[in-house]
DNA sequence: TTTGTATTTCGCAAAATAACGAAATGTTTT
DNA sequence: AAAACATTTCGTTATTTTGCGAAATACAAA
């Protein structure tokens, strides 16, 4: 009944990868993925990171989730690594949220302050 | 006396960035927001968008808040529009998480799966 | 098979988030 | 001054998120 729109899958799964990158750990982790440029113990981050390994689990799984990471097991140890397909896309998309980009003076009249 | 180092400035910035954008109602103001090229009304939001008044009403703070938008009295309406220059930092905040681009042939021996 | 190591899942409690309607604020129009 | 309008704040409730320790799982080595 209600004229109310639903959301278009774009911006869902914008707000689904912003959502996973929302935490302090959780981007610190990508951000130590990328620099390492190759995988990561579990084990190695839980010492570099102020949670418990539960938690950094639990991160981890929302990360692989979103598809920002990937596991594999090399034991006795569960590498991560960052999936750089999703990780592009991601990028992508949040780039292309503004898919009609201004003009400077476009910009500029818009809002006084 | 935990050896648990904190999080480096940049790493809660880009977090409170992606806090701000994870939500869908909130992705897609920034969407309509750009889109116009220009300023919206709030009244003309909450026709678009599947919550009520108030809701909406928080969900421009918590931008407002982040910094990626901002409000402008232009009586009997506020004007929202997209602060750019954050944008842009924040656009830029993201691309540089991986401050190392790694080639694809690391990426590829990276991880088998 | 038993032990040890690496990681995840479970159960729980505390905190944060999201949404609503009602009330409040501020401004314009009558 | 009163009524109308646009928006925000308040108070509340339901849901989700976060984090911990304990227990469970999975695997390798002894």
């Amino acid at each position: 009944m209600s004229p109310k729109p639903e959301y278009s899958p774009d911006v869902s799964e914008l707000a689904q990868i912003a959502k996973a990158m929302s935490h302090p750990v959780r981007i610190y982790i990508l951000k130590k993925l990328s620099q390492m440029q190759s995988c990561c113990y579990s084990g190695d981050l839980v010492l570099e990171v102020p949670v418990g390994r539960s938690a950094l689990s639990q991160h981890l799984k929302e990360l692989k989730f979103a598809g920002l990471i990937q596991g594999e097991i090399e034991p006795p140890f569960i590498k991560y690594c960052i999936n750089r397909d999703n990780w592009n896309k991601a990028q992508k998309a949040f780039e292309n949220l503004f898919d009609a980009p201004v003009s400077d003076v476009n910009a500029a009249s818009c809002c006084s302050i």
